[in-house]
DNA sequence: TTAATAATGAGAATGGCTATCATTATACAT
DNA sequence: ATGTATAATGATAGCCATTCTCATTATTAA
């Protein structure tokens, strides 16, 4: 719930002395009620319109700089802020290629350590020490298809 | 073989309608030695340096448009461009979080099966209509680990 | 309550990428 | 071969997402 994760992102600001100002509290809430990457463009046109660009910009980059968020980026390069991997557990992504909306998904054990194994197999094969794996699934949503 | 290449990609043109000028014969050239992902701004310095940046974004557009070439992004959002999968063969990458080299690997009959009735199953269970996947391992690369 | 420092707002500047338009090259019909 | 239609190219201006600068406001700590 809400609370626990502002108990939580509190927590971790505090840790690297960055404050946990009322107006960052708001883009917390807003990447939470989300429920996906969204992109700056995004959030300044709906939870976080009274935030100016060039603020939302600095605030999000701040937030990621410091872990809470992460940025992606969407099939034109636009970027695209979530909450963080700790904050809101591993998980993957259904992308919709017509609509290109991004929905969360959690894979369950043993499709992730599936998926981690295959990773670490291959990432050994090629010298690489492997850190992560993205694993994004393409298609048309209940809607679109 | 580069001969081979060329062939296909000159077939496929044709039939789109689509001229295989000198000029975009060495795109097809450049991108099939760099054996990876890369940008406009590499590509402009590097193989293709006589070919003005418009010309090049444009050669790239119109061999993407037409399936010759896949656009993705890197950490930062910047188009990357390499030869299409039908081109190259289905492969995923081995992307440095240190040095940002993407390098294309392969995962194997067994791997990539096994990737696939992944994704094929997890689209399922959310009404998706899977049309592909994409695995990324990030990790150190052999010079940075 | 004051001084030090962090956070914010507003607007300019940057950079990747695209659009425009005139020029050059290529393909096809005669 | 030669001319004509059409595609490809180059140079430049323009666009838009993102970042930078700097003045102002808020927050923390002594």
């Amino acid at each position: 719930m809400l609370t626990e994760l502002h108990a939580r992102v509190k927590k971790h600001l505090r840790e690297n002395d960055v404050r946990y100002s009322t107006g960052r509290q708001k883009f917390i809430a807003a990447l939470h009620a989300a429920g996906g990457p969204r992109s700056a463009t995004h959030l300044h046109t709906s939870e976080l319109d009274d935030v100016p660009l060039s603020s939302l910009y600095r605030t999000l980059t701040v937030l990621e700089n410091v872990g809470v968020l992460e940025r992606t980026h969407d099939g034109d390069g636009v970027a695209m802020f979530e909450l963080g991997e700790w904050l809101l557990g591993h998980h993957h992504h259904l992308i919709c290629t017509s609509c290109d909306i991004v929905t969360d998904i959690d894979l369950g054990n043993d499709l992730e350590n599936a998926v981690a194994e295959i990773s670490a197999t291959v990432a050994a094969s090629h010298g690489f020490t492997m850190t992560g794996h993205t694993l994004d699934v393409l298609g048309l949503c209940e809607d679109c298809g």
